[in-house]
DNA sequence: TTGAAAGCGTTACCAA
DNA sequence: TTGGTAACGCTTTCAA
């Protein structure tokens, strides 16, 4: 920058400016400052920037994992809006593990994140308290914080499972399997848990544990889940995933053993992936507005950083019924021998 | 930091020594320090840190789009080693465009990125030169570059294209429908494509352009791509998809019409995602070793990082031959009307 | 509109 | 083993 002020004949005090507010200079200089910024290929140090501005332009992000695609679909969204708005995007994954993301917010504190958008509602005391002292804005995204005082954009868990889980019951099913993510993890997969369990009580149906089974979110494991059920004595009628991923799985074992969805047993997800409307049956899910939640968590994130306050969004979700589910009649009934006329 | 020198009654610069160096203080000492570390809460300032000792721990990675998939993984492989070796992952998406990637080139060089991952090895001579003048080392993966002084950790797509259109020819295969990434803005894409229509040409096999379409990679495009193949008077027996996502879409529209895979049509994929092994007919597809892939790329860019030479690294793909894929005899035979006994 | 100069919070060299 | 103290390359008052 010296140099560039040098060639200009200008001080590196004038050089910022064009940089950082070009209207504050004379257009004749300015243009000049350009001229040896362009002849000396100079590159500025934003690093340093940084340090003397107090203020990184950057944004730190936090999620389980980068290879779930729902979770890459809201990260896009997140990235999108910074990208138009100049700034950066540090990413970290814990893998579902809290002292990792403990450890994720304090370096990313340390490099002076001008904020952060974090994944779910519950984390380490710790990570509490450093979020707190550092005074940053941050935004929880998958799950809804009611605290006053802390941003969020997200929809809700429970009431979304619940939703799906009274559409099975509405369809006549009383025997619903439920295939949960990892809940000693994972607090949105907790809310699910305790949405479809609302749903059944509400409905005076029986809360069977061994109806309930708990996976990380892997096609394979979806396939497992469905066999387990499949062997019951009593297997459930319909079988309600928390993740789309599951329910692909589910479905996909089904096929392979001969067992017809939705005629011998309805499937529902959860996420609404492309996948899920394209696969036959099209499966019935609970679709979730990833993508502009991602966006407009960094929104509300970048107003907060902008000095704005703290601002809670919830988002709707919709039960989308497709071809995977049926009513529970309809399934005993085409697998009920007819007699001949 | 001063903060804590004052309070351990030491110097700031042994405070940064039990930061960066701790085996140089003396263990009473930095007991001492450590604990006014702790009890102050204090939180280093990463910025000042990279400003002073010219390294900032991060390494910028550019990627088209988080939401593919095969980005996704490679991308986890990358971070998976980043993360061990304490460094911090700074991610943009160019979303296939080389006007951004030059821009974001840019302003991760100006963010002092220790070093760069970028995917393939076509960009805008703009970009070439910014790399160069920077001297930071940067790796190139997804393609192989071969021009010496430059490092890369890929395979080669034209040969794993080809290798699959050897097959299928193989299999007594004429007619291959082929199914495209965009080759204006992909040089994967293009070297795909290169290593299909050179298997054609040893095979001596007629170049239809018919026979050709370019999409972005999406399962509504792979549909549409075997939607216009199955239109066709006379349409391919088989049809090579450039990613599993295309042809995933392309055995569901079959699946819609009632063609039959691999009776009626064979489909071959490119990735060998989770989703190619459960889908039924399983995915004949082109094995890639993606999370190695990102974790050798990560691997090599530290090396060069820590002052190690330019390195290449090729990996091997493999065709993984499944039931999607079938003898184009088989074919005509079982779609052939059988003469009643 | 422009310049001088004091930071920004570290690291790293040189002495002690 | 420890301390003093220039950098690091900017931004941002404060004056002119």
């Amino acid at each position: 920058m010296a140099d560039v002020a040098t060639l200009a004949g200008v001080s590196v005090a004038t050089v910022s400016r064009v940089l950082n507010s070009p209207s504050l200079v004379q257009p004749a200089t300015r243009k000049r400052v350009q001229a040896a910024m362009a002849r000396t290929g100079f590159l500025r140090n934003a690093i340093a920037g940084s340090l003397a501005a107090r203020r990184s332009w950057t944004v730190g992000v936090i999620i389980p994992t980068i290879t779930n695609p729902i979770l890459a679909e809201s990260t896009r969204g997140i990235a999108d809006v910074l990208d138009t708005r100049g700034y950066h995007l540090l990413i970290g994954t814990d893998d579902y593990s809290s002292d990792r993301e403990l450890e994720l917010i304090r370096t990313f504190l340390e490099r002076q994140v001008d904020g952060l958008v974090l994944t779910g509602i519950t984390r380490k005391p710790q990570a509490e308290r450093l979020l707190r002292a550092s005074r940053r804005p941050f935004v929880t995204t998958w799950e809804l914080d009611r605290r006053r005082g802390y941003a969020s954009v997200s929809f809700d868990n429970g009431i979304a499972a619940r939703s799906m889980t009274e559409t099975l019951l509405r369809l006549g099913h009383r025997r619903i399997g439920f295939v949960s993510g990892l809940t000693r993890t994972n607090d949105r997969s907790r809310a699910r848990l305790r949405g479809h369990r609302a749903a059944l009580a509400a409905a005076g149906t029986p809360d069977d544990p061994t109806l309930i089974q708990e996976m990380s979110f892997t096609f394979e494991n979806g396939r497992k889940a469905m066999a387990a059920f499949l062997a019951m004595a009593n297997p459930p009628t319909a079988v309600f995933c928390v993740s789309d991923i599951l329910a692909v799985g589910a479905r996909l074992e089904c096929a392979d053993r001969g067992v017809r969805v939705p005629a011998d047993v309805s499937i529902a997800g959860f996420d609404d992936l492309d996948l899920a409307s394209h696969l036959r049956p099209a499966l019935t899910t609970v679709r979730v507005p990833t993508y502009q939640m991602g966006r407009l968590a960094a929104e509300v994130l970048l107003e907060m950083i902008g000095g704005g306050p703290v601002r809670k969004e919830e988002l709707q979700t919709e039960v989308v019924i497709r071809d995977s589910t049926a009513p529970r009649h309809s399934a005993s009934e085409s697998s009920a021998v007819v007699p001949g006329p």
